[in-house]
DNA sequence: CCCATTTCTCAGTAAATCCTCAGGATAGTA
DNA sequence: TACTATCCTGAGGATTTACTGAGAAATGGG
């Protein structure tokens, strides 16, 4: 826990001010999964399972960003958000969508640096798209915010999707890069595959976790070809992204 | 937000250096739409739901130019110019218009640098009309400001509407010349196809995102024939202008 | 009103990706 | 060494995603 709060403040440098993040669904195990996760990696956090609801608790919470159903039972995500901006509420928004229910064919989420995400997400990129929200709306007090991840000569840029291993491109399918992107933020520190399975696959998924261990074997292929090799076996345990000298 | 706000309201006395808009529109979405768009490129706006209103925040807010309805509840917007140009503000204006009106009549009565877009429009027609029409009356005290964007061989001209890549002239249709102004505008970042379809298309288009992939096989039939290709496809992510050269 | 252009839909094809599974490899331990 | 739990990885089928051509529908100019 300690090891994670440092994490967050020497990527992030929000050290003063803790993001505060309202999130509003109306289906409880929605919200609770996103505020449990958001808290651990450092955002205040509040939930609301209605638009009524959002408006009021928004009124004195004043949060950086929201995370809002467009299926809401009182009325849609979008009537919500107009309101709240009308009320000078100027805050980015990360939409819910489902998938494919009859497509609700919902135009205009990616307005104003917003943006959305489909469920059934995962929760890594739920919460790098809210950080990507958070830098584009400015809502992050420290500017300087790179829009790169690095860890010995690997490189991941979000921006452009590009990954290098000293300075070489190499070219990731979506779960590659969701994965190693997981392995880079928590670079040093074991991670189970549990917790790989929970944060870089979809919350429905269903399958075991053999599948971390097939993509783990992908990226090694692509990244691990190069010397010194960086994603490491621990047994029984997880695996863990670390140089060779930190024992 | 607070990133732009701050710099805009922090200051008793009106902001030297962005360009304050003025939209006026009854239709509360359609204000929302265009201001939360505009903000996002850097504008300081307000809004105005009538004529009367429009001419008393016009008063205090003294905009750069103003983006104005021709159906308004009280009167029509053309008077409302009539009289803010009586009253010494000499600024532009970007009518927008129902689709069903007389081209002349617009035409007519959009004398000086002013100009008229139909409903619906595409949020990038929108901002580059803006654009052109603050370059035009002179609004902007930068000077620098140079009407054509290039990457790589490829240059658009926005006033000209010309487009050549290597020097050769490239004829492209209304639509393919604003997906590729939107690449080149976001050149080297991954732009989705939700985000293109959200600000090229107009925004009540109700199709799916196979038109966005049609037009991107039209532009490359058209700039790619040329090497090296330009338009990379990011699978799952979105599509991305880039050089090869960073390999 | 006609013709040319442009916009948009759709379906077939191609390709990349996802996932399961099973046999082989490896490390830890008795 | 032998045993076991764990991990690695290749193969292959299912699924998803993107590309493109053809043609219908809409648009705009003469």
């Amino acid at each position: 826990m300690s090891a994670l709060k440092e994490r967050v403040s020497n990527t992030d440098q929000l050290d003063q001010t803790t993001q505060r993040i309202l999130v509003v669904d109306d289906e409880n195990s929605i919200s609770e999964l996103i505020a449990t996760s958001l808290k651990f990696v450092g955002f205040d956090v509040r939930t609301a399972s209605s638009g009524a609801q959002a408006l009021q608790i928004a009124e004195e919470f004043k949060p950086h960003a929201l995370i809002l159903d467009v299926m809401l039972p009182d009325q849609n995500g979008f009537e919500v958000c107009r309101q709240l901006r009308s009320e000078g509420h100027n805050v980015g928004v990360l939409f819910l969508t489902a998938k494919d229910s009859t497509e609700d064919k919902i135009a205009g989420l990616t307005i104003g640096g917003d943006d959305y995400v489909t469920k059934p997400f995962s929760l890594e990129e739920l919460v790098a798209r809210l950080r990507a929200l958070l830098r584009r709306t400015g809502a992050t007090e420290v500017v300087a915010d790179e829009e790169k991840i690095r860890f010995a000569d690997l490189e991941l840029d979000e921006a452009t999707h590009e990954v290098r291993r000293a300075g070489n491109l190499i070219d990731l399918s979506p779960t590659e890069f969701l994965l190693l992107r997981y392995l880079m933020i928590n670079a040093d520190r074991v991670v189970s595959k549990s917790q790989i399975l929970d944060h870089v696959w979809q919350y429905d998924f269903r399958g075991d976790m053999g599948i971390v261990e097939t993509y783990v074997s992908y990226l090694r292929k692509k990244i691990d070809i190069y010397d010194p090799a960086l994603i490491h076996t621990v047994r029984g345990v997880g695996y863990r992204l670390r140089l060779p000298a930190s024992k």
